[in-house]
DNA sequence: CGATTTCCCTGGCCGC
DNA sequence: TGCGGCCAGGGAAATC
């Protein structure tokens, strides 16, 4: 079977959500120490030129929040106090590598002479080579290794800002509690949800209420709480029910990693693999595994939303 | 000023 | 087969 749905997989895989970036996170984080950019080059898009403003710099480590990356920048020279922020947002085909060599492979998905070069992207960036022809990025360290950013799509993002100055990027700027801190309680899920005219998956996209979920763990949150997407207004059960779920679902993809990851790209027969991890997103005119009705599909927000009519009532 | 709409992008599938 | 149409989608800018 390849319906309309298979081709959903392919594109899904490449959606980073919070899970993906935090598994980016940490595989980038022992990678990105003790080393100095000493040289950039950027696509010629005001999305990317910033990456220029991190050379000189010397990379400290990658913390996250919500779907943004961040690099810690030091100063290598005196300015004790000097802090900058490598700050990358993978958008939606975004990815970062670093491989042992300077430089470009010359063809295809390994450079020439050194089938080894690439084993630490290979860790990386989820399994490939950087896309040579959708290169946006390419940061030269000083210890001979370069990290590579490539976006297919262009709608990733890169900048360089002092620490913790996020005014450029609003979305940064207004971020909401990350799922697994103490803040995010179902008292504030359920204030802020309510307060807004807004539907519920509408408000959780923006990443104002709550950092980090994106089109597949919405619907995945939403119909494992048992909530319509549409619904503007929540109880305290439903509330307390979506905080779990939403910790739940990203913990779970967060176990599973990159593997879950790499399997979804490697199934080309598509079914199997992929319902282990999902159970609702992709899977309109499926039964629900819960109940048995079929999973409907509507549209909210111009995006691809499915629910099950049955166990998420409309409010 | 908050809410809503538009636009940015490419690859791949579909129908004619 | 070739090609136009359509879809996927996070976030920022433009507009209401």
């Amino acid at each position: 079977m390849h319906t309309h749905l298979g081709l959903d997989w392919a594109t899904l895989i490449r959606v980073p959500e919070l899970p993906e970036v935090e598994t980016i996170r940490r595989q980038l984080d022992p990678l990105l120490r003790d080393c100095s950019v000493v040289d950039a080059w950027a696509f010629d898009s005001a999305k990317f030129t910033q990456a220029h403003e991190a050379v000189g710099w010397q990379l400290n480590g990658v913390s996250r929040r919500g779907k943004y990356l961040l690099i810690d920048l030091d100063s290598p020279t005196a300015e004790p106090t000097a802090k900058r922020e490598l700050i990358v947002h993978l958008g939606m085909t975004g990815r970062l590598s670093v491989s042992n060599t300077t430089g470009l492979p010359s063809t295809g998905a390994a450079p020439t002479g050194d089938s080894n070069s690439w084993e630490q992207s290979t860790r990386a960036n989820l399994g490939d080579a950087p896309a040579l022809g959708h290169l946006r990025a390419i940061w030269t360290l000083d210890d001979g290794r370069s990290l590579y950013f490539d976006d297919v799509r262009r709608f990733g993002r890169i900048a360089v800002v002092p620490a913790g100055e996020h005014d450029s990027l609003a979305t940064l700027a207004a971020l909401g509690p990350e799922p697994f801190d103490e803040a995010f309680t179902s008292e504030h899920l359920r204030a802020q949800v309510n307060a807004s005219k807004r539907c519920i998956k509408t408000q959780l996209l923006a990443q104002r209420v709550v950092a980090g979920l994106g089109n597949i763990y919405v619907d995945e949150s939403l119909w494992r709480s048992q909530v319509h997407p549409a619904a503007k207004k929540i109880t305290i059960l439903q509330s307390q029910k979506l905080t779990e779920a939403i910790r739940d679902v990203l913990a779970a993809a967060i176990n599973n990693g990159g593997t879950t990851l790499r399997n979804y790209r490697d199934a080309e027969g598509v079914a199997g693999s992929n319902q282990r991890y999902l159970d609702c997103y992709g899977r309109a005119g499926q039964s629900c595994i819960r109940c048995g009705t079929t999973l409907k599909r509507m549209v909210i927000d111009a995006r691809a939303t499915v629910f099950c009519p049955n166990c998420q009532r409309r409010p």
